[in-house]
DNA sequence: AATTGATTCAAACGTTTGTTTGAATTTGCC
DNA sequence: GGCAAATTCAAACAAACGTTTGAATCAATT
């Protein structure tokens, strides 16, 4: 995959990024995208051939790096001679993701929701070039998991990375409907490292029953 | 809302269900519902004035009748004078639903990826009518939660409750990717009680530290 | 049997979708 | 400055979308 890429390039991933995450990828046309980045509607298909390779390259921008820290921070704990703690390998897989939320000053927010739509419409069409490094990182994240707690089986523990998976996912993407049945208990703050915290206690609580 | 509705209607609910599930909301035209069910394509419009009531129609049928059953079960478990236990608890809320999956002997799948849809795509266009439903429900469960462990703040609870509720949705919905990722490990099998014994586990441990 | 209201139907409505075209324009290079 | 490739652009493409229409058909009542 081209790492180079035009400024007009950008400028679309950047929109489509952006009208992704408030919209979902379907709801989003061309024109939308096109007319966000200052560019006209062929530019779409000459840069990128077609909608789904657009989708795939906005998606691919984010979900090769993010694994790249997984691993790293995975070998890291494994390097090791004392045992890890749930916490720090359930924190190797999810923080990576969350740092880039915290990165983004302006837009935490929005990438934030990108993230998660990525995460649950986008799980389901993951550009096949990456699929071998998530394998590489669900392995090692299993091996954590097992190593935190020993009494896990293989298969629970893919459970667990399933469910810290989704309960993560779903910490991020702030739906209205659920701040209306929380009637304002919940989510009218925002304060990522407090959210991000539950999402730890839960997720660690659940794989160390 | 009219509970008895006509033989076309029920059969349009029914064909929007199956497609829905497969195929999400936005991506099923009313061509391909109407012609599943063997009607016009008018009789959309007709029998429920737009392609959006139709999603709502579809997707009251199921969520009141399950909250209902998510209080009673609840009001139960109050109505004891020993404390709760956070495993029935849990299982008050996710129960329910996991029933309704159970039921469908040959459609289990199916319904099951629909009702996955309608808790996560859905979840932000949940019928205005059903809202005092579903915060009485949730009042009900976080106060079910604190009951069994009391060490949670109102908040805390509030997050654990979205947090089953992902975590339910996530493991109801087989997504071809994570069985890649897992290299087979999960999702080839079928079990929904392994499955949702999986589910009880990680949410009751998620909920008592 | 006639009349009324509810339902079905084929056809067309106007938009919008993703994509393609071919000419204009910009860009980099000799 | 001039050539060639890369990029932009307005315009149009066919296809699909949700919706509307008005006549045809069905059901029930009188």
């Amino acid at each position: 995959m081209n790492e180079d890429r035009t400024a007009t390039q950008e400028r679309l991933l950047d929109s489509a990024e952006t009208l992704f995450a408030l919209k979902g990828f379907e709801s989003v046309s061309l024109r939308e995208i096109t007319a966000e980045a200052e560019a006209n509607v062929a530019a779409v298909n000459y840069h990128f051939g077609s909608k789904e390779n657009l989708i795939d390259a906005v998606m691919g921008r984010h979900a090769m790096p993010i694994n790249r820290e997984r691993i790293a921070r995975l070998d890291e704990i494994f390097a090791r001679t004392e045992p890890p703690s749930m916490r720090e390998v359930v924190d190797a897989f999810l923080g990576p993701l969350m740092k880039r939320i915290l990165e983004k000053e302006n837009r935490q927010q929005l990438f934030a929701k990108f993230i998660a739509r990525m995460l649950g419409e986008g799980a389901c069409r993951l550009p096949e070039e990456t699929l071998p490094q998530f394998q590489e990182m669900a392995r090692k994240v299993v091996a954590g998991f097992r190593a935190a707690a020993p009494e896990l089986s293989e298969e629970q523990a893919y459970w667990g990375l399933k469910f810290c998976f989704a309960v993560m996912k779903d910490a991020i993407m702030r739906d209205e409907a659920f701040e209306q049945v929380s009637e304002g208990r919940i989510e009218s703050n925002c304060d990522w490292n407090q959210i991000y915290g539950e999402v730890l206690d839960f997720c660690e609580g659940g794989l160390t029953r």
